[in-house]
Parts: C-alpha cells; sequence; structure tokens
DNA sequence: AAAGATGATTGCGT
DNA sequence: ACGCAATCATCTTT
C-alpha cells in the first residue's frame, strides 16, 4: 500500500502524467516561465517518465504472464478433471496461489521502481544541492570566453548555451556534468563579480588567457596585422577605424572607466605585446604584471616596446599621467575595442570560428556595452554640444 | 583542520 | 526578468 501510494505520489503509477506532486511541479514550470525551471528538471522528469514506461511494461508484462500461467493451469486442471473430480473449491485455490505469487512479483516489481525513483530523486537533490566543480576544460571554456570578452562579458542567451554545449560536450566524464545554461549564468555572474572584487588576483589569469586567445589569433592575424601597420604608418588609424561598421561618435565619460574595463586593455597590450613581439615567452609574464602595476600605481616604469606601435602610444600616455582616468580611458577604451575589432576582423576569435553567433552584438558595441551599462545616456550630446570631443589626451 | 576556491542560492534594485 | 551583491555550502588546497 505504501508503495503504491508513493509511486502514486511521483506520478509514476498514475493514469498518464497528471495526479503527482512531480507532474503539478510540471505543470507549474510550464504555466509560469518555461524558461529555466523546466529546463532544469527536464532532465529529471525525462528519467522518471523512463521509469514510468518501465514500470507500466513490466506491469503489462507480468499481468499477461500472470493470466497465461492462469490459463495454462487452468487447461491442466481441466485435463486432470477426465480422471479425477476436481472441485471448484481446489481451482479456486489453485488460482489464488497463482495470484499471489505473481502478486507478490509485483510488489518487488513496484518496490524496484520506488528505489529507483527515491535514487533518482534523492541524486536530483543532491545535483542541486551539492555543488560540485566544473571540469578544468570546461572552466576553460568559459575563462576563455570570459577573457576575450572582457569589455563585455555578458554573453547573450545564445552564447550561453554554445557555451553550455561546449561544456558539456567536452566535459562528456561524469554522470551528472552536463552544464546548463543557468549554470553558465551562475559563472558569469560569479566570475564578473569576483573578477571586479580583486582584479590583482586574476590578473595572472587574464594574461593567461589573453596570451592563449592571442597566441591562437597571432598565428592568423599576425601578417595582416603587421601588414596592415607597415602600410599604413602615418595614419595608421584610418585603416583601422575603416573595419569598424558603427563607431558611435562618444563624447568624454563622465564615470570613471571600470576597472576591469581597463584589464581589458592591459590584456589586449599583452595581446599585441604578444604578437609584436614573438620571442616574449610565458614565463616573464611577471615582469608583465609588474609593469602593468607600475602603469596602474603612476610609477613611471621607462619600458619600451621592442617596436612600439602606433596604438600602444596611448599606453604610454595612460602611464605618465594614470590619475586622470576617465577620459583617457575613454579615449583608450575606443582604441582598444579598436584593436580588438582589428583581431576579431582579421582572424575572427577562436571560440567564435565557424560563425557561431558567439560574438553577441553587444561586444560590438564599441566601448559602448560595458560602459553605457553604467550610463545608459541615449545621446546625451544632441544639445548640449560637448566642447571637448576628447581633448583629454592633452590634459 | 583551517583557509581558500567555487558553484548555487537568496534578496534587492532597476 | 536580469544582474549584482552577499551569503551559504561544499570542494580543494595547504
Amino acid at each position: 500500500m505504501r508503495l503504491d501510494n508513493m509511486l502514486l505520489a511521483e506520478g509514476v503509477s498514475g493514469p498518464e502524467k497528471g495526479g503527482g506532486s512531480a507532474a503539478a511541479a510540471a505543470a507549474a514550470a510550464a504555466a509560469g516561465s518555461p524558461t529555466d525551471n523546466s529546463i532544469e528538471h527536464s532532465d529529471y522528469r525525462a528519467k522518471l517518465s523512463q521509469i514510468r514506461q518501465i514500470y507500466h511494461t513490466e506491469l503489462e508484462k507480468y499481468e499477461q504472464a500472470c493470466n497465461e500461467f492462469t490459463t495454462h493451469v487452468m487447461n491442466l486442471l481441466r485435463e486432470q478433471s477426465r480422471t479425477r473430480p476436481i472441485s471448484p473449491k481446489e481451482i479456486e485455490r489453485m488460482v489464488s496461489i497463482i495470484h499471489r505469487k505473481f502478486s507478490s512479483i509485483q510488489m518487488q516489481l513496484k518496490q524496484s521502481t520506488c528505489e529507483a525513483v527515491m535514487i533518482l530523486r534523492s541524486r536530483f537533490l543532491d545535483a542541486r544541492r551539492k555543488r560540485r566543480n566544473f571540469s578544468k576544460q570546461a572552466t576553460e571554456i568559459l575563462n576563455e570566453y570570459f577573457y576575450s570578452h572582457l569589455s563585455n562579458p555578458y554573453p547573450s542567451e545564445e552564447a550561453k548555451e554554445e557555451l553550455a554545449k561546449k561544456c558539456s560536450i567536452t566535459v562528456s566524464q561524469g554522470v551528472g556534468t552536463t552544464i546548463t545554461v543557468a549554470q553558465v549564468s551562475n559563472w558569469f555572474g560569479n566570475k564578473r563579480i569576483r573578477y571586479k572584487k580583486n582584479i590583482g588576483k586574476f590578473q595572472e589569469e587574464a594574461n593567461l588567457y589573453a596570451a592563449k586567445t592571442a597566441v591562437t589569433a597571432a598565428h592568423a592575424a599576425a601578417a595582416a596585422v603587421q601588414n596592415s601597420q607597415t602600410n599604413s604608418p602615418t595614419t595608421p588609424n584610418s585603416g583601422k577605424l575603416a573595419l569598424i561598421p558603427d563607431e558611435p561618435p562618444k563624447t568624454n565619460q563622465p564615470s570613471p572607466i571600470p576597472a576591469w574595463s581597463l584589464l581589458n586593455l592591459c590584456s589586449l597590450w599583452h595581446a599585441g605585446f604578444q604578437m609584436k613581439d614573438e620571442e616574449f615567452q610565458l614565463d616573464s609574464a611577471e615582469n608583465k604584471n609588474t609593469l602593468l602595476t607600475n602603469m596602474f600605481t603612476g610609477s613611471s616604469g621607462s619600458f619600451n616596446l621592442p617596436n612600439s606601435g602606433d596604438m600602444f602610444m596611448s599606453m604610454q600616455n595612460l602611464n605618465g599621467d594614470s590619475y586622470q582616468g576617465a577620459q583617457v580611458g575613454a579615449n583608450v577604451q575606443s582604441q582598444v575595442d579598436t584593436l580588438r575589432h582589428v583581431i576579431s576582423q582579421t582572424a575572427g576569435y577562436n571560440d567564435a570560428l565557424g560563425g557561431n553567433p558567439m560574438y553577441s552584438p553587444h561586444g560590438l558595441n564599441g566601448n559602448g556595452g560595458w560602459q553605457d551599462a553604467t550610463t545608459p545616456s541615449s545621446v546625451i550630446s544632441p544639445t548640449e554640444g560637448p566642447g571637448s570631443v576628447h581633448s583629454d589626451t592633452s590634459n
């Protein structure tokens, strides 16, 4: 009885999908928001329905076997009735024995089904409650995306799906190691906040991934970049800006640029560095780090790039007077995105290969995205007419 | 075992 | 509905 109740409650032995609490939850999820909850539970429900199906087929099989066996026994008894008289009571007894036997078998089936449901349920709850670290490959994929979209680390829904799929495919090890979109969202939320909170702690990682993506991009893009640089050394921006479809004429930003935008800049600077100087090994990452810290603390580290290109001049500016921050930063940010565009357009992002929509339109948004998120000023300057568009570099 | 890292959850604001 | 911030709970490292 208890087993029947439980199976009924779990929606296993119900008529169809109705009845149980699980079905009610499913209905609620479907009625309310079919976004994540249903997706989260879809696996669970799928397995539950699988169990239910097995249960029902087995039940049917047992019933059929029971009937067959009963008729078989009846036939035997009928044959025997020729030789000896058989009371109907005996037949009844026989049949009841058979039914009892099969009902005990059914009981076992119900019990095992119950166990399966319990195991499934506990594992489901465990998966929800207990934390399981992502695999190294999965975090690598996520990190690659994060650091290559550092100026706007907000993957679109499509990108999240893509990442989730990618991670799950790459993982393909444990049982419950499929990474969902919600988990990707969680990951990015955690990453953003923790990155912003303690940038220093993530510098090494940022450099690592910047270098990583740069290496992949460099191999394909090095020639193109060098070409563009040598072809137009006097007017480097003209060629590069042409690659940008729509560069919004950003005015001076009132708020200081977010810290991780600077970091992004740094990473890209490293990327450029790496692209320019192939001898630069990863071992000297510490060197780079000190340079970077000097950059931001204002100590005039007189580093001279082996081949300081056009776009890196602004870095030295930033180094010279780092305190003025915002306006220079805005200007630099656009250059950074310029560089990003150059890289992305010449070689394509390594993770955006194949034209999949990983590179969300937000990311293309010049220096908009992340900064506009803080100041969603939709062109504040039609009436204002900001005289100083970017006279900031001259201080 | 303590400390740090990390995925998940919750409460809040927009 | 989404993101942020704080927090929890667990896993991993020391």
